[in-house]
DNA sequence: TTCCATATCGGAATCATTCCAGTTTGATTA
DNA sequence: TAATCAAACTGGAATGATTCCGATATGGAA
């Protein structure tokens, strides 16, 4: 499943016993459609509203949400920034640009090397951002 | 520079000719103090305090932003929680608890194995976020 | 001591995101 | 095909961390 469209996701919310709505499958079409930008919610209910004309700005969060929560995309978080939405749940380096806000895609594997990445893509890395998100041992002992 | 103390951080202040300030001496003894608890503004702002009765939010939040500028302190960016600040710029990973927002620090190094992870710390990594923040080759060509 | 660029201040503004309470609807079942 | 209801949608208000503002204070060089 490296590289998803519309009936792919629309599987996946079925499996989850999600409902398809005409909001639902314009956000995904939108999502899909803009994959290479990783989109913002701003932009998604922008292209969401060009297929359906009644769609929320409420309803675009609220199913952005929904859909990362249920592992079908991946939310990536930024603090003075809008989040973005990526689609392609594979393995990735994402490149972010500062300047722009431009994220791309950087498939290259294992040693991580900031290095390497300049000299291939000819992004020039000034912060690296490496977090593993999860459970921490306490936690986990504990009930709840 | 792997273990920062006060002294460093004010050496540091002087070098890029920025001014020290008894709210800026509290903000580095409760950034130093608490290093291992990755704080952010709010619990800096309520030990800053104790040192020094006369500081404010705001003087906080634009200390730790210059600060966070000139390669002082690390910004750890999140979206619906407070940034937290890390002393510690060394590379190293951390390790970020879903459930309670405990941040711990890991110098594995090389290969980022979750399952490593895991098994040294008995953290488990249900999230990964490697990211690498810089500038696109587009924005290098262009001026400005 | 003078001087001024830099810091500090509190309060108002920002803005992405979430919450809320009321309404609509997808899709299951009879 | 209609009835049913949990889930989804809506717009507007609320949230909350962070930034902005214009006024005041001050570190440290001369």
């Amino acid at each position: 499943m490296e590289i998803k469209n519309k009936e792919d996701l629309i599987g996946q919310l079925k499996e989850k016993g999600l409902k398809i709505t005409p909001q639902r499958a314009a956000i995904i079409d939108a999502l899909v459609k803009n994959r290479y930008e990783h989109p913002g919610a701003t932009m998604i209910f922008t292209e969401a509203r060009k297929k359906a004309k009644h769609v929320s700005l409420s309803t675009v969060y609220a199913t952005l949400k929904e859909f990362s929560e249920n592992g079908l995309i991946k939310q990536l978080e930024f603090d003075r920034m809008e989040n973005r939405y990526d689609v392609d749940l594979s393995d990735h380096i994402n490149l972010i640009c500062k300047r722009c806000g431009t994220i791309i895609d950087c498939t290259i594997p294992a040693p991580l090397e900031p290095r390497d990445i300049a000299r291939k893509s000819g992004f020039i890395v000034t912060d690296t951002r490496m977090e593993f998100h999860g459970y921490c041992n306490d936690c986990l002992k504990r009930p709840g």
